[in-house]
DNA sequence: CAATGTGTATTACAGTTGTAATCCAACTGA
DNA sequence: TCAGTTGGATTACAACTGTAATACACATTG
């Protein structure tokens, strides 16, 4: 099974920009991550460089400019991060985290029937 | 709304075992983390500190030992913790990560009619 | 009372993360 | 051709984390 490296906080932000579409410019990143964050272009830089780094993504060059890629898709890192962070709040354990969702959290009456449409899916 | 400090992943296993049972002392939970972890005293003794420095716990002093107890319950933490990761995985929302889930994991016909059940107590 | 043990307080130290600034090489326009 | 601009590479730096070790103060024992 593929191990996805860690990705932080911010990392995440761009890596998001990069899973909507790519590859991108480190410029189009940079532009599209100022939409949503206040963030210095040298420092979406330094957050590629480091996501290239890690593996997470990667580039190829066009004259003197790279266009960004992932190598790891969303769903893997999705969940890669859902395990830890279920391992490390619930135990590991899948359900008890469900049932205290379903108590704390409000969902619409439509919510509920997707919900309960999904688990009659599940159920054979 | 009271916010909760922010604990960390070594700190989180300290909090387990005082939200499990508490007071206790210092020497108390080094021994409850030892049949867990590999940290050493010193390691769970500075642990401890932080703890009580972000104010996630306090301790009654009893001659020259210190009792330790939480301060933030186990729901706020989890609830907490809950709400960053789904904002940073899922932008916030909780119905698709449920979606997500419910595709992903594997789970029994047991699990499965007690959360149908759940969705029931929901529904008006 | 002196040495030793024990519990706490202080200090350590490297790796990660957030958040950039500076440096350098190449391109571009005058 | 020279200076400014621009893209990338290198460096910065403090806070937070994991993981302890050392120092200190009080208590116990011989």
């Amino acid at each position: 099974m593929k191990t996805v490296p860690h990705i932080t906080d911010a990392e995440w932000e761009v890596m998001k920009v990069l899973w909507n579409e790519s590859p991108r410019t480190a410029n189009d990143v940079i532009d599209a991550m100022q939409e949503r964050t206040e963030w210095k272009p040298k420092t979406i830089r330094t957050l590629l460089n480091r996501l290239a780094q890690k593996q997470a993504i990667s580039f190829t060059q066009e004259n003197r400019v790279y266009a960004y890629f992932p190598l790891v898709s969303e769903g893997e890192c999705v969940k890669s991060e859902t395990q830890s962070f279920l391992k490390r709040i619930y135990g590991g354990a899948f359900k008890p985290m469900l049932v205290n969702f379903l108590k704390e959290e409000q969902l619409s009456e439509e919510d509920i029937k997707e919900l309960r449409d999904m688990l009659d899916g599940k159920s054979k």
